[in-house]
DNA sequence: AGCACGCCGACT
DNA sequence: GTCGGCGTGCTC
């Protein structure tokens, strides 16, 4: 009597938001999770399996056979499957993708890091042998040379354009063998030695401490040099003493060396750092080190949220108000939110820690959502930084720089401290204007001003990246009067050296740092506190501290103040605070200069006379009368299409035709705050709710609707429930 | 997203 | 005569 035959569900990497069923053979057995290989229309996919059923829910003929199941040991474990469908519905994402951006390639490709790996190796005979034998084959005698260093894969081989010839005349010479590499798994990790500092803790560090005594996430709120990272590392410690594994998310640029030093200097266990740089194999090996249990600690980015934990300890996110941990294309998840939710699922601790809190959690903490935990003071001895306005209204400017920050800079440098000048735009001059006919060089494919580069000698546009060669002439009028108006950090770099020839300028931004290894060549050589001047963008306010420096200057904050966006104060506000912590140490404090237009804003004043508790306080009485999130949930359709009208034809036919339920507010469609980016048009359509539930359902029927119109396929268009901008 | 099928222009 | 352009239709 054959088995009564048995269906599963399959999650498969494509778009379509909905899973498939197939047929399960006699031998084979699955479990939710499990990795199977299926035919899929005219080709095989890797999918993950979300169900298993007794009957077929579409027509039976259609049902295929699993083709294969892979290694059990690579599984999604339930927690995360669970959290995987869970954002599938709330971000209204097609579940294949969402596993797709929770599982490392290799894995979700069926593959194993465990898996014996195949090496070239030299033989000692190959170690021995005379290289001058092969003086007359090239490529054989670099290959032995390469191999002295390091066995290779066959991959690797294939990279370096080694041809399998050449492979087998050193195989043939008994110079280099296949050889199994196994890699058995480790064994569960155990705490070793822990170096605790000899500084005593605050009062309110140890209050914070004690208080994180059950599975309610926790927002730790302290400001810069209060200690947030000592009572993370102290929850920790009994955590990991217990066998416990502890996941901490940073931003996407906080994963310095500085920061993993202060874990791995504290605690001596295994840890896994996932960041970007790594290999396929490499980020899968990670994976499942956590899965395994022998890792401690697993420190990561983003997407560092949906590693499993075998024996789940703690979840800390650090720098919570961080708009990197929201992904900002394709399946649009926010790392931190949903930190907080698997925390609920596995039953542990989640600290969210910032000196400068987001809205958001801070109205979480008045809804009882979240624990609030403050660190409002610094450690005895030590002192905070402080902050002036300069009102540069009436006051004259010379490449941006008010006389007295001048004579504030030259001061600093006389008495051997450190200067950094913060200014949030990269280049050299942001506009590029004709002086005989006022035209200004736009981006072709973008509604954008091109900035001019120095060192590109070029104009390039900062939103779709295009570089445009031709910056002698005007477009319009063909003069050759074409002069950079407005400042860039190239230009303040520039200006620097010609105001302070006698001391080094260092630039700081995303074009001076794009060689690996660039930024830590600048933190060194800042570290070795001569004096100097750093000149830097938004890449300066994360994850480095200068002890050295007692001088911060933000020189031009005043796009704050224009921007559309309502959450445009509150990023400027928290900016500020973070550019000025970076600076100072306990027994030499520093001072920041803000110079603005807006120096008597009441907003700014209270930020720096009674600091951001209050700031953001009135923020949010703000964001409640004008009801505005965090009092209202969002959620956009974004369209964009090449067509100039087709985005818009999108979005109306999803919001005509149909009226929207009472409880929640249809805005559009609009065209988005750049409506022309990269050759593209882009329109959104604004969805608002006071409740979720409702935001919700309009949204997945207008999303349902979306997908059963043809016009659907014309466009690309996106969810984005809870957007951090409207662009 | 892929991938195949299908119907109209410039090449050996 | 074919190679190949991208429209559109489908994926258990």
């Amino acid at each position: 009597m054959p088995a009564s035959p048995r269906f599963i569900s399959v999650a498969v990497p494509t778009p379509l938001r909905s899973t498939f069923q197939y047929r399960l053979e006699g031998g084979q057995s699955v479990r939710p999770g499990s990795r199977v290989l299926v035919p899929f229309g005219h080709r095989k996919l890797a999918g993950v399996v979300t169900g298993i059923e007794e009957e077929p829910n579409v027509d039976n003929k259609k049902i295929r056979q699993v083709l294969d199941v892979f290694d059990d040991s690579a599984s999604l474990t339930d927690p995360i499957l669970k959290l995987c469908q869970w954002a599938a519905g709330y971000y209204d994402h097609p579940i294949g993708d969402v596993i797709a951006n929770a599982l490392p390639t290799l894995i979700r490709k069926g593959g194993n890091p465990r898996d014996p790996l195949n090496k070239l190796h030299i033989t000692s005979a190959g170690a021995n042998a005379d290289p001058t034998v092969l003086r007359r084959a090239p490529a054989q005698r670099q290959l032995l040379a390469n191999l002295i260093d390091e066995p290779l894969t066959r991959g690797e081989i294939k990279l370096r354009r080694i041809s399998s010839r050449t492979v087998k005349s050193l195989i043939d010479k008994d110079w280099a063998e296949w050889q199994q590499e196994r890699t058995e798994p480790d064994q569960p990790f155990e705490l070793g030695s822990v170096h605790i500092p000899d500084i005593e803790i605050t009062g309110e560090q140890a209050d914070a401490i004690a208080a994180i005594d059950d599975t309610t996430p926790y927002l730790l709120q302290g400001i810069t040099g209060s200690g947030k990272t000592e009572v993370y590392l102290r929850l920790m410690e009994p955590l990991l003493k217990a066998g416990s594994q502890i996941l901490v998310l940073v931003p996407e640029i906080g994963l310095t060396p500085q920061t993993v030093a202060r874990f791995r200097d504290r605690f001596d266990v295994p840890l896994t750092l996932l960041h970007s740089s790594l290999s396929d194999r490499e980020r899968a090996l990670g994976w499942m080190q956590a899965k395994e249990g022998s890792v401690g600690i697993i420190l990561g980015t983003r997407s560092a949220v949906f590693t499993p934990l075998l024996n789940p300890g703690a979840i800390i996110v650090d720098e919570e108000h961080d708009t990197s941990y929201k992904q900002q294309d394709g399946f649009r998840y926010s790392a931190r939110d949903l930190a907080v939710l698997r925390g609920q699922f596995e039953q542990m601790p989640v600290v969210l820690g910032s000196a400068t809190p987001s809205l958001e959690s801070l109205h979480n903490v008045e809804t009882g959502k979240y624990r609030h935990l403050q660190l409002r003071k610094r450690p005895p001895g030590t002192v905070s930084e402080s902050y002036e306005l300069v009102d540069t209204r009436h006051l004259e400017r010379r490449e941006g720089f008010t006389r007295a920050l001048r004579n504030r800079i030259k001061d600093q440098l006389a008495i051997g401290d450190q200067v950094l000048v913060f200014l949030n735009r990269r280049g050299f001059a942001p506009v590029m204007m004709c002086s005989d006919c006022n035209w200004i060089a736009h981006c072709r494919r973008c509604d954008a001003k091109l900035t001019y580069h120095l060192n590109l000698n070029s104009l390039v546009c900062h939103h779709c990246g295009s570089s445009n060669h031709n910056i002698i002439s005007c477009q319009a009028c063909g003069s050759n009067h074409v002069a950079a108006i407005g400042l860039g950090t190239q230009r303040i770099e520039q200006t620097l050296k010609e105001m302070f020839p006698n001391y080094p300028v260092l630039r700081i931004d995303r074009d001076s740092t794009r060689r690996q290894g660039a930024m830590e060549d600048f933190v060194e050589q800042v570290g070795s506190g001569e004096p100097a001047i750093l000149v830097g963008t938004q890449l300066l306010s994360k994850g480095h501290h200068f002890p050295n420096v007692t001088l911060v200057a933000l020189l031009d904050i005043d796009a704050g103040f224009y921007s559309s966006d309502f959450r445009a104060l509150e990023k400027l506000g928290q900016l500020i605070l973070q550019v000025g912590g970076r600076a100072g140490r306990a027994e030499k404090p520093g001072t920041v200069v803000i110079q603005s237009d807006f120096a008597t804003h009441p907003l700014l004043q209270t930020l720096i006379t009674n600091g951001y508790a209050e700031f953001s306080e009135l923020l949010l009485k703000e964001r409640q009368d004008l009801e505005l999130p965090p009092y209202t949930f969002n959620a956009l359709i974004r369209a964009e299409a090449a067509d100039s009208s087709l985005a818009r034809e999108f979005l109306e036919s999803i919001s005509d035709g149909r009226k929207s339920s009472p409880s929640v507010d249809l805005l559009g469609p609009i065209p988005a705050l750049m409506e022309k980016k990269a050759g593209r048009f882009r329109q959104i359509l604004i969805l608002t709710s006071n409740s979720r539930p409702q935001l919700h359902r309009e949204l997945h029927e207008r999303v349902t609707l979306a997908e059963s119109l043809p016009i659907s396929k014309k466009v690309r268009w996106a969810v984005d429930v809870d957007p951090v901008d409207f662009f």
